[in-house]
RNA sequence: GGCGGUGUAGCUCAGUUGGCUAGAGCAAACGGUUCAUACCCGUUAGGUCGGUGGUUCAAGUCCACUCGCCGCUACCA
């Protein structure tokens, strides 16, 4: 009656865009582990969601010409409706634009306010609109935006910030403490080395430069800004409330585990555990930070074309293929990989080979030799007892597993056991059995243990294969999946019949079905979508692709300036081993710039010297000094030599 | 540059606190079988366990150095 409770959550997904297979996978990923956590018998509560604030959104409504609301409005609905589509077995689905959770918000950030953690202050930087993040000089890759590549502004605006530095002891305590706070363990070091040690800065916590956000409560210039915003979503659903909360949230506070992606880590380790400690409420046990899933050898992104959208791949595969391929295909720590071929190799061999044909040529010979009743089970022999063990393992290592979050592994413990099921039936012969009549009890018996172990493949599938999981229960004669009696081999009843054999997964010709894959994407994405369509070339020469993307056209080397500059001057720039400040002279200007070879030449031997310079570089502050270009210099395995003339020539020279 | 991870059969990966002839799945070859979705079962991998040098009776498994990838981060032009 008492069951243990089970708070289970995804990263709300940002609505600016409908989700592809990648963002997707999150999802069936914690529906896996939420239904298997009902299955076993935890009162589970499982949270999904989108995040719909933001100047990103706010930007993109006013392109298309409608309020920010009626565009989250109809990404939300995308989000959801593939969410549905993939089976996610949620039980609340919050939105940021939630007046319930907006309330919540802004009682926090009150609250966080009035008790002193966050104090108004001033922000500046330059501030990528795209990526809505700010930026140090330091932090921009040639003047530009280090995520996204894009135009950077410089921007200056009034903030509100989090005093991060003041909860720092105490995060650093927990996450001793808890070595399963932070999953893998390779991120709890990235955390803590990166951040914890080197020690916090105060957190941004509001916006002026856009309005589509929270507004504060007792400023109303301000918005609050994502952190806040998004990550209280975790508590505003289940009823949080600083001066009430809910019995619901009293009930499922704090979160078992935060499923997330592995590039939010930093904001759920850090930043979320430090607002629950200032708000004084428990940490959630643990935050798991899974791998993505890339399309061949590349991160999946709309900009670059390779995109795969669930529900295409369900169109073509059906749900629980994609389900079982996402959820196969990903290891715990390491990325995953998706093509359409990989698909196709999956699916044939372990779906429709594996899994489907036992479950068929087991069900037909039921059908074939015992009318379609269940035989009863006779004396066991050692083969037998061989099996049966295996399937009781079989359930202890997925619950194992599962345990640990290794869907993939608990997965593949299922398939052995089909495997080993397949080879049972090569170990009996009971084609063999059948024309001898004295063996019809054998016969019997043997057919009921595979029909028993499909009974378990099934149930232990279900939080995998929901779909497959009803099929194949029905195909045994709609037997109990309970998992009392799944622990139990031998809870079949004999007496009842199966139903109709048929197929489970149709076998796909891997030719004809990428030439149907590229027909339908055609159809539906049209021209402008060519390179979705699958490409065998396209996983399977990354070489020839590669080389591809390095040629450049004439027209773009004729964008860079290239002079010969002559050095004036070069001193060391103070508090940097590597850092030289250089004066060059450039036909009749002098530039300033700052380069990282002090470990490579002294100052008095570069005086004098002619270098080659990129002269129209977009000029950057490096230690506080701007560089106003850059000079080139060839390296190998750490040692560095400078580009310079063969001649004498006169510096402000192009070079070409 | 710092920190962390990783490098094992053609491919994807397992390999506990060091100890049998280093394993699994997929692919391939050969053989068997026919209940079944041309499926299933068996046999077959002569793998320098990235490299070098150590510790040890014994090392993918520990230590040092080294090379290649990947991640986070930075005073990387």
């Amino acid at each position: 009656m008492n069951k243990p409770k089970y708070y289970i959550t995804t990263a709300i997904a940002y609505t600016s865009r409908k989700p592809h297979i990648g963002n997707t996978y999150e999802v069936v990923l914690t529906d896996a582990i939420a239904r298997f956590k009902r299955k076993i018998g935890c009162d589970v509560f499982f949270l999904t969601g989108t995040d719909e604030h933001g100047q990103k959104i706010q930007l993109s409504a006013e392109a298309a010409g409608i309020t920010p609301k009626a565009y989250v409005d109809v990404v939300a609905g995308e989000v959801r409706a593939i969410w549905d589509l993939m089976n996610a077995s949620y039980d609340k689905f919050i939105r940021t634009t939630d007046e319930a959770h907006i309330k919540v918000v802004q009682k926090i950030f009150k609250k966080l306010y009035d008790q002193g953690d966050i104090y108004k202050g001033e922000y500046s930087g330059q501030y990528c609109v795209a990526c809505e993040a700010f930026f140090t000089e330091t932090q921009l890759a040639g003047g530009k935006c280090p995520d996204c590549g894009r135009d950077v502004t410089p921007t200056k605006e009034e903030a509100y910030f989090f005093q991060m530095s003041n909860y720092q002891d105490r995060l650093m305590k927990h996450i001793e403490a808890h070595p399963e706070f932070i999953r893998p363990e390779s991120r709890k070091n990235e955390m803590v080395n990166n951040f914890l040690k080197p020690g916090l800065q105060d957190l941004c916590v509001s916006r002026t430069s856009f309005t589509w956000g929270v507004p504060v409560a007792f400023d109303p210039g301000h918005v609050v800004y994502v952190w806040i915003d998004a990550l209280t979503n975790y508590i505003s659903a289940i009823g949080y409330d600083p001066d009430e909360p809910s019995a619901r949230y009293k009930k499922y506070w704090p979160a078992d585990v935060h499923i997330i992606g592995k590039d939010i880590l930093r904001f759920h380790t850090i930043y979320w555990p430090i607002i629950l400690m200032a708000l004084g409420e428990p940490l959630p046990e643990q935050v798991f930070g899974h791998p993505w899933l890339l399309f061949g050898a590349e991160k999946m992104s709309k900009s670059t074309g390779n995109v795969m959208y669930a529900d295409d791949l369900a169109e073509q595969f059906g749900v629980d293929a994609v389900r079982y391929y996402v959820l196969s295909e990903m290891p715990f720590a390491a990325d995953g990989t998706i093509t359409y071929q990989t698909i196709i190799a999956r699916y044939n061999s372990e779906l429709a080979n594996t899994l489907g044909n036992l479950v068929n040529r087991t069900v037909a010979m039921v059908c074939k030799y015992f009318d379609g009743v269940i035989p009863a089970q006779g004396e066991l022999q050692d083969v037998d007892l061989d099996l049966i063990q295996t399937a009781g393992q079989t359930v202890k290592t997925v619950v194992e597993k599962m345990d640990e979050l290794r869907v993939a592994d608990a997965l593949e413990a299922i398939f052995s056991l089909a495997r080993r099921s397949n080879k049972y039936i090569d170990e009996t012969a009971p084609w063999v059995l059948a024309k001898d009549e004295a063996q019809r009890g054998r016969l019997g018996t043997v057919l009921y243990n595979l029909l028993e172990c499909i009974r378990i493949i099934g149930a232990c599938l279900e939080a995998f294969m929901p779909e497959t999981a009803a099929k194949i229960a029905r195909q045994t004669g709609g037997a109990s999946t309970d998992w009392d009696g799944v622990q139990r081999f031998g809870a079949l009843q004999a007496g009842t019949r199966v139903g109709e054999p048929a197929p489970l997964f149709a076998r796909l010709d891997e030719e004809k079905k990428l030439a149907e894959i590229a027909a339908a994407l055609d159809a539906k994405y049209g021209g402008e979508a060519k390179a979705e369509k699958p490409d065998a070339n396209r996983a399977e020469q990354p070489k020839a692709e590669e080389e591809q993307q390095t040629l450049v056209s004439i027209d773009d080397f004729a964008k860079l300036d290239l002079r010969v500059a002559n050095v004036l001057s070069a001193e060391r720039v103070a508090g940097s081993d590597k850092l030289y400040k250089l004066s060059l002279r450039v036909g009749g200007e002098v530039r300033q710039v700052v380069s990282g070879i002090a470990k490579h030449y002294a100052p008095e031997a570069l005086v004098g010297k002619n270098v080659v310079m990129i002269a129209n570089l977009k000029p950057v502050r490096l230690r506080g000094i701007e560089s106003q270009g850059m000079i080139l210099a060839a390296e190998l395995g750490g040692s560095l030599s400078l580009v310079t003339t063969d001649e004498e020539i006169a510096d402000g020279a192009k070079v070409r």
